[in-house]
DNA sequence: AAAACACACTAACGTTTGTTAGATTCGTCT
DNA sequence: AGACGAATCTAACAAACGTTAGTGTGTTTT
């Protein structure tokens, strides 16, 4: 029933609507027949184009997990500093919400309702991906670079720092996206008392 | 149908394991029969306790709500300073959500169920105190006692920074509260750099 | 021209949902 | 003992859910 060969964009015109339908009313909130009302077809129709609801909610939230985690990659291997890679690991995460809110504000809050095996590899991804960056703190602090702060909290409270961009950035919001990402950096690595 | 008399404590056991509930599977995902079965009884009979399950939604987004602005009052009539109010903010938040962990997820990702005319209320609720904090992280800058943060951009990592620890905090993940406290309070007023 | 296919439709399925109605049980007070 | 009301039960409702079946249509392929 769901299909294969060079389709036209209807497919990822399905995958972009959830996205944002789930943001709205998170995906038990969301119903097929209202996505498809913004689709422009009937319930059943989408059926030739996905397989389930649960299958857009998996694409959705492992497009954007295996997104993090090769970009994360893609710096670990450049030759940074440690505070340049944590710099540049929170413009990775800012711009990755810049560009993809709704898909990131799925992943981030409907995650849990993945099919068991599903889940179970999704938990995998991300605790690969905060198992990075915590050794990626972990050589900051070893070097001197970083202050002896307790890893765990240090890396949930950068990744947490960043999540509110995806509810209130706005191109228009009188800050531009390099401002942003510049002004977290600023907060969290340097502090707020002058 | 929903009731008044000083009951035993039924009520507050429905809105505790509802709560939970509503975290796990969050407010849609949730449904009432399975939040009797947790409580012990049938579904129809916790109708005598509560007038509905948007009901119930409302009790835990708004006890919190309520509670957060009682206690930043608290702390904004005090005389410190303005970094020691912010330390004390974040310690609130830090034990409030501790203390109160299933009813803060709830609060923080399911408000957007409520109801047209709640949902409005609880906007206002929480955008007043948002505008306390800025108001206090102005004075800050204007003191010169923080630095000339942009201050939304400020608010809002603070208060995101903080979030991450109703997920992960347990009694006896080898930090306490304290601790905790201390450590992102930290890694925001002073930086992780060295 | 015929066959194949992609894509949309309507109708309907079996479940699950929140909730109501009505009867029954239980403890408390007169 | 009798009355009352709180608390629970079973049965059931109407609506909404995700999804399947079956049909039609228009385009592409042979």
């Amino acid at each position: 029933m769901a299909k294969n060969p060079r389709n036209n964009g209807k497919r990822d015109v399905i995958l972009k609507e959830a996205a944002k339908l789930f943001k709205e009313k998170s995906f038990g909130g969301a119903s097929m027949r209202e996505l498809a009302e913004r689709v422009g077809i009937e319930a059943p129709s989408m059926y030739h184009h996905i397989a389930s609801k649960d299958e857009i909610l998996e694409i959705i939230c492992f497009s954007i997990g295996n997104l993090y985690v090769s970009q994360l990659e893609d710096i670990s291997r450049r030759e940074l500093s440690v505070i340049e890679k944590l710099k540049e690991l929170i413009r990775l995460h800012v711009r990755i919400m810049i560009k993809n809110g709704d898909a990131v504000s799925v992943a981030n809050n409907d995650w849990k309702h993945l099919s068991d095996e599903k889940l179970k590899k999704f938990k995998e991804l991300r605790s690969g991906y905060e198992k990075k960056v915590v050794e990626l703190l972990k050589e900051g602090v070893e070097s001197g670079e970083l202050k002896a702060v307790n890893t765990s909290v240090t890396l949930f409270t950068i990744l947490s720092a960043i999540r509110w961009v995806e509810l209130w950035w706005r191109p228009n919001r009188g800050i531009s996206a390099e401002e942003l990402e510049e002004s977290i950096i600023t907060i969290l690595l340097e502090g707020l008392v002058k």
